[in-house]
DNA sequence: CGTGAAGTTGATGCTTCTCAAGCGAAGTGG
DNA sequence: CCACTTCGCTTGAGAAGCATCAACTTCACG
């Protein structure tokens, strides 16, 4: 394995909040009190229900965040990137209420609590944009909650597929949505089971809406795949 | 109309953020340059959509903050009152994300963005509790979210129920939920229909978990109700 | 006392979940 | 390198859960 424990100040992902926010001595700082940790896909960064240690920077790679529920089933709460901060949901709680698994390699760097409240504590317009990014998280949320309850299943695909396309490929001339994720995982994020994605798929598939290429999604007419989740909204 | 325009130096509601978070100087600031206005039940506080003035301070009060959704489907996201900061949701957005209506007769204090902005500028134990509600607002909310897309209509309907309880009339030993809600609120709470409400209630009745008289709704047993609404949690 | 709104209840049908069988790709071990 | 196992995906059939509709009752309020 690699060795990506990189000082802050060498750190070539840019939209770190750190490098963003903080001052040039609190980069340093961070720099002597972060510790870097290489995941491969599959394995947990996070378990829900187990001790908060601090909070954790994508230094590159793919997360999703999610919340455990009734037996086996999950509900994705986060699809993270490179440059994302991970595990603010935890911030001030002793448990973490998430749990966050490697979706494709991921190099990661924690910061504990205390360290990170000190940070917080010196760096005003770091804390000043943590604020933001909560309320803007909680708009996602809450939306996300309607959308649950008050979409179709169809709806609720075509909405995930989107969702999964703006986080991890966002261009948009780029056709494919950016990462390989199971039936699962997006009928854990449009909150339905693993057959009614695939059904529903090969509905959108005949429909020329997208198109499957050995496990690749192409989304090719992204315009109705947009009036089909959006088909309710306001 | 009798007119609740208080100084906050006079203001009894002893929960308010203002008085618990701003020092004294500020505290006139904002009595300076606070509106009050008093609402009656059924108006409404916030259209969603429209423009984002400022944040709200519940004087004393009942209001219901929801989202709109499909035709005329709601999803409520929050049961306010006495005390609770209001509109925080369209913190830095131009148009609100919610709407908020009145379910009691309440008076409000608006404070408009710009002198709120001040505020947090100032008062740095105002910003922090502000980033650690927001933390919990997140929480609530996605746990809604997995809730409502994996509970049942019964164990979402039991669930409100304890929401309600708990939101006005969090007392273990009062029994009833503190406030009257139509069935539609409580669908709207719930994720569900009227009918559907109707129905469950009526079970729930059967089985002396609660009681209806009069419109008012008894939690006969609160152990029982909290079972079939945390059936599937952990 | 009359009108409209809110609540109740039952019948019906659609949507979605569950279960099961079959398939193919990928990984494992001899 | 090939059989073997395992895992994920697909598809169909059946069942369950839930929304919708409609008829009726009760309540609120002028």
């Amino acid at each position: 394995m690699k060795n990506f424990s990189v000082k802050c100040t060498d750190c070539e992902t840019s939209d770190c909040w750190i490098l963003k926010f903080c001052s040039k001595e609190w980069i340093d700082f961070v720099a002597n009190n972060k510790v870097s940790h290489f995941y491969k896909k599959k394995q947990h960064v996070i378990y829900e229900k187990t001790l908060m240690e601090g909070i954790y920077f994508i230094h590159f790679g793919k997360v999703k965040v999610y919340k455990s529920g009734i037996g086996k089933k999950q509900q994705i709460v986060r699809l993270s990137k490179t440059g994302d901060i991970l595990g603010h949901r935890g911030f001030n709680r002793e448990y973490w209420p998430i749990s966050a698994e490697i979706i494709e390699d991921s190099n990661i760097c924690l910061l504990r609590i205390e360290h990170f409240n000190l940070l917080l504590k010196n760096n005003i317009e770091l804390t000043n944009h943590l604020l933001l990014f909560y309320v803007d998280e909680l708009f996602y949320s809450e939306e996300m909650a309607r959308d649950l309850s008050q979409l179709s299943v169809r709806e609720r695909v075509a909405d995930a597929l989107l969702k999964i396309k703006n986080a991890y490929c966002p261009s948009k001339e780029d056709k494919c949505v950016g990462v390989l994720l199971s039936r699962q995982d997006i009928a854990d994020i449009a909150g339905t089971t693993k057959e009614q994605v695939s059904k529903n798929l090969a509905e959108f598939k005949e429909e020329k809406i997208i198109n499957l290429n050995n496990k690749e999604i192409i989304i090719e007419d992204s315009d109705r795949l947009n009036t089909i989740a959006n088909h309710s909204r306001f």
